[in-house]
DNA sequence: AACGATCCCTGTTGGC
DNA sequence: TGCCAACAGGGATCGT
């Protein structure tokens, strides 16, 4: 699923093609797509015409900076995907917004399942979105591990549930937090508050570290149907995933087969023995 | 406030 | 072989 490093090798493919560019039109053709915005035939009006200046990224959301103060905002959700082809290629099912750019490139966007938007939003509108309520971004704005424990002290919820939580940091989705809490050596299920200040500096360590590595192969390609970079090609960093989708192979550290449960609504994925529940104790969870 | 549950979607998978 | 329920998940929203 597109998480923070599936999001920057997509925006850092599309810095060349987009920043500077005037987007001559666009078209939204499921109004699902648009559904962030007041109203949905606002996103081809305010984008027609318009250079975009910069392309930028916050945890998982791409932010097109327009003249005169608006912000393309687009979100790849489960399923999404940007594509750059030139007019008349043959398009890919679900393209449900393209965006029309200099010359005769366009930015499709495909999504079969919907859950991502574009929004076109003014200064007023995205300071009341939820994008205000973001948390620092995982990678440009990593945590330290006192202000990490300072958010998760007194909480109970599950260290992976807080991983996922926005507000508190933001980029991590299912696989990535897997692997970030594998390589801190941290059980996904240890209540939030609970963690040490030696398992804090872990998972600050290995929150950009993780994300590091998974942006330098390309992110991370599930199938043919989830995320692939705007030119086709699949992410190579599938191959050295350590416990997401794992379930049943060998921890790449011991050798441990790896389990599975859901925490947090989430298929989860760990190291009974690198990973154990419990402080001193190596069992299963 | 914190937390868990539910919903939105549709292609794929697994069971019978 | 064919059908269909279950599953996957980011984020909004709701109930406790």
């Amino acid at each position: 699923m597109p998480e923070l490093p599936e999001v920057e090798n997509t925006r850092r493919f599309l810095v060349p093609v987009l920043e500077g560019s005037v987007i001559r039109d666009a078209e939204v053709r499921r109004q699902r797509m648009a559904r962030r915005n007041l109203r949905p035939d606002d996103v081809p009006e305010r984008l027609r015409g318009r250079r975009l200046e910069r392309l930028g990224r916050h945890g998982k959301f791409l932010l097109g900076e327009l003249e005169r103060d608006l912000t393309l905002v687009v979100h790849l959700g489960m399923s999404g995907r940007l594509r750059v082809a030139r007019a008349g290629e043959p398009e890919d099912p679900h393209t449900n917004v393209v965006l029309h750019v200099d010359g005769d490139t366009e930015v499709r966007f495909v999504d079969p399942r919907t859950f991502g938007f574009v929004a076109v939003l003014t200064p007023d509108e995205r300071a009341d979105s939820s994008l205000s309520a973001l948390g620092p971004d995982a990678l440009l704005d990593p945590p330290r591990p006192e202000t990490l424990g300072a958010r998760f002290a007194g909480r109970a919820a599950a260290v992976k549930a807080l991983l996922l939580d926005q507000r508190i940091l933001s980029g991590l989705g299912n696989i990535y937090a897997d692997e970030v809490l594998h390589r801190a050596r941290v059980n996904p299920t240890r209540p939030g508050g609970s963690l040490s200040p030696a398992e804090l500096r872990a998972l600050c360590e290995a929150i950009p570290a993780v994300l590091e590595d998974g942006i330098r192969h390309g992110g991370t390609s599930l199938d043919d149907l989830a995320y692939l970079l705007p030119d086709g090609r699949a992410g190579e960093y599938l191959g050295r995933l350590a416990a997401y989708g794992r379930t049943g192979l060998a921890c790449p550290r011991c050798g441990t087969p790896i389990v599975r449960a859901v925490v947090a609504q989430r298929s989860t994925h760990w190291c009974p023995v690198c990973q154990p529940s419990a402080i001193g104790m190596g069992g299963a969870a």
